[in-house]
DNA sequence: TTGGAATATCTAGACATGTAGATAGGTTGA
DNA sequence: TCAACCTATCTACATGTCTAGATATTCCAA
């Protein structure tokens, strides 16, 4: 017979801390990997809490204007940015104020890991 | 002379709010990348602040033994978790508890964009 | 040292994702 | 309507990542 691992047991008490349901995983997941581009974290930087037009995000990053929109894309159809047209510029603006949270948590992680 | 969009030049005021430099954005997205799995956050969502070996993560997930194994590998190569070998046993800890703090942050973020 | 169990590595294949270029769609002002 | 500009989409291509299976490595117990 298997030995039995000593922290199997009392795992059942502590792997509820986070307890991620199979489709919430799915979901965060894919917040987190629209999240997880440099190029994006960048985009994400230049807009700030503010609303820009994406030829300001072309100019402020170097990007061609292309790519630019295909990031927009991604980063509004996982709801992380909304678009509002103004004329003939689309603003981009954070869809939520917790972005700024989020990010600044994933920022004190990495600082964390650095520190060892 | 093409039009000044409006928001452009106050932008820089608030463009520094997250400030991403080149390469802090490179780490951060790997970061982010990194957790941007389901399996993984199944993984992780296992692990919670407990230090548990891979045989216990592999029945807790119904994943099979290598795929844990390399899924292990990815969060052990960024840093997320560590691992500590005990006799026959290899136990994986998270390497933070910053980790819980910047799931939960992605989790407030995810939340906050169903209610719209 | 030998057998069995726990974990890691390697390979191949399918799939998703990022980049770049060309081009189309929309909007304003003349 | 025409011209010029802003933005989006489409295509092709390269690259990376996940999965799965086979196999190697490491460790303990006898």
């Amino acid at each position: 017979m298997a030995t039995t691992p000593i922290g199997a047991l009392d795992l059942d008490a502590t792997a509820l801390a986070l307890a991620l349901e199979e489709g919430e995983a799915r979901a965060l997941a894919e917040l987190l990997q629209a999240l997880g581009d440099p190029t994006r974290l960048r985009i994400l930087s230049v807009l700030g809490t503010a609303c820009v037009p994406v030829g300001t995000i072309v100019a402020a990053t170097g990007l061609r204007q292309p790519s630019v929109s295909h990031h927009l894309r991604v980063l509004r159809d996982r709801g992380i940015v909304r678009a509002e047209r103004r004329g003939a510029y689309v603003y981009y603006c954070a869809a939520s104020e917790a972005l700024g949270s989020a990010v600044a948590a994933a920022r004190a992680l990495l600082e964390d890991q650095r520190l060892r």
